[in-house]
RNA sequence: GGAGAGGUGACUGAGUGGUUUAAGGUGCGCGAUUGGAAAUCGCGUGUACGUGAUGAGCGUACCGAGGGUUCGAAUCCCUCCCUCUCCGCCA
């Protein structure tokens, strides 16, 4: 959520905005529905004053023995209207709060306009692409092969979509949460967090999440919680309308949960074997920062996320967002993604965004500066460190043999029991 | 699932219809005192919105959320949410 002041102290920033994100918000509507907000209040203020002098005026007069009947009569008639004025208000503010809940975060200025993905840049890439094998087969063959992933059995529990690991395949996956969560603990200082995989209606709207994604996540009706589709949602709402204090900060969190994504609609395309599937696990940080800090700490985010593909030997490449593929909360936001040698593809396996302080504006998310002064809104920004079914997917097609094995990334063999290859 | 208790400012804690413009305390800030500190004393210290010049000031709202009664609600009534305790069930 912008900061209703800016929107009307910048409204070409912001029309801008509008039309670089390619949303479809009014706001024209806003800035008359805020004019009008304005006037009403201005106006059902004066009559709230009046009504509290006159209060008090007949109660002296009571204390006195003497007669309000008249001053009572008149002012039953002003609360008459201000209860006019406040219905006229509700109704208004209502309006105004759902055009703003539609207005998009302002991109940073070294965002490159443009209008969908093929205009992301590509700033860098590590490794080569490449596979142990001559002419790598897609994980999904090698994983039934193997015994080490079963979309059958998957299927029977929860239906498509989902996928089960079996042995050796549920040991990678396992190693793989273990070491990332290891590597962001002791190596780049986040503190690990194990939270409820489950999050009310009022936290998801904290990260966004509602009101545009409803239908995108899996729903307990009965309570009102949500399955959650990131770990972003538990971790950024740790603090929801909490004053941090100064010093606490950067707070920086990363956890291993599960992902839960009903993908409705998205069926037919990339959606084999693991690259698409309505649950995965992720380790995810997060960081509550001062301002001033964010896009360093943005950078060291993203660092953080390539330390773990490059220990995995995993050959990826680093893009910044254009305007059109930035999220709508979003200031800016570098992907990564992974290449996999069987499906012959750049595979998302991490997106790093600075959100600057629109989801804690919503959230209610400030920092006591250490100074003294006003609590002000931090920046909070968050990243995968990073996906795992993708990254199970890069390692199956990336480190296949000839002879038909998975050669296990070295970094991984401690996590594994010292296992140097699946056959 | 059953029974009970409770939600007040950064924290604690009074307050059951009209000087509460939320007492008192703690914490915090500034000042006095001191060689310096502790203690003590004085003053100040919430958020949001509006108005105003992004200043001072002024105004309105906010005592879990929403609604109602009333000239007037933290205070009375209704609905909902959350927390805690005990019991039951349970990994």
């Amino acid at each position: 959520m912008l900061d209703l002041r800016f929107i009307r102290a910048n409204p070409d920033v912001v029309r801008k905005t509008i039309a670089d994100k390619g949303e479809k918000a009014d706001l024209d509507r806003l800035l008359s529905l805020d004019e009008e907000h304005r006037k009403l209040l201005v106006e059902s203020d004066a009559l709230k004053r009046e009504r509290n002098v006159e209060s008090e005026k007949i109660s002296v007069l009571k204390k006195e023995g003497g007669d309000a009947s008249r001053e009572i009569a008149r002012m039953r008639e002003v609360s008459a209207r201000i209860r006019d004025y406040d219905e006229r208000l509700g109704a208004v503010r209502g309006e105004l709060r759902t055009v703003e809940l539609t207005i998009p975060n302002v991109p940073h200025e070294t965002v490159p306009v443009g209008a969908d993905e093929d205009e992301n840049v590509v700033l860098r890439e590590w490794g080569e692409p490449g596979s142990l094998a001559s002419s790598p087969v897609p994980h999904w063959e090698i994983g039934e092969t193997l015994g080490i992933l079963d979309a059958k059995g998957a299927r029977r529990i929860a239906g498509s979509g989902f996928m089960a690991f079996v042995g050796a395949g549920a040991r990678l996956e396992r190693g793989l949460i273990g070491f990332m969560l290891d590597t962001h603990t002791r190596e780049h200082g986040y503190t690990e967090i194990s939270p409820p995989f489950i999050a009310n209606r009022a936290a998801m709207e904290g990260t966004g999440q509602l009101p545009k994604l409803e239908f995108d996540m899996y729903r307990c009706d009965e309570d009102d919680l949500f399955l959650i589709p990131t770990g972003e949602v538990p971790l950024t709402n740790v603090h929801r309308d909490e004053v941090i204090p100064g010093e606490r900060l950067p707070v920086k969190y990363a956890a291993y949960t599960p992902c839960f994504r009903r993908e409705a609609g998205s069926y037919g395309k990339d959606t084999r074997g693991l690259l698409r599937v309505h649950q995965f696990d992720k380790v995810e940080m997060v960081k509550l920062v001062e301002p001033e800090t964010s896009y360093d700490e943005l950078e060291s985010l993203t660092a953080n996320a390539e330390t773990v593909l490059q220990r995995l030997g995993l050959p990826y490449r680093v893009k910044v967002l254009c305007t059109g593929d930035l999220s709508f909360s979003a200031a800016k936001c570098y992907d990564i993604d992974v290449w996999s040698a069987g499906v012959q593809q750049w595979l998302e396996v991490s997106s790093c965004s600075n959100f600057e302080d629109f989801q804690a504006r919503r959230a209610g998310l400030k920092y006591q500066p250490e100074g003294g002064g006003k609590a002000r809104f931090v920046h909070t920004l968050n990243g995968s460190g990073v996906a795992m079914a993708r990254t199970v997917v890069a390692i199956l097609e990336n480190y296949q043999t000839d002879a038909g094995t998975i050669v296990v990334p070295e970094a991984l063999r401690p996590y594994m029991d010292g296992l140097e290859e699946i056959d």
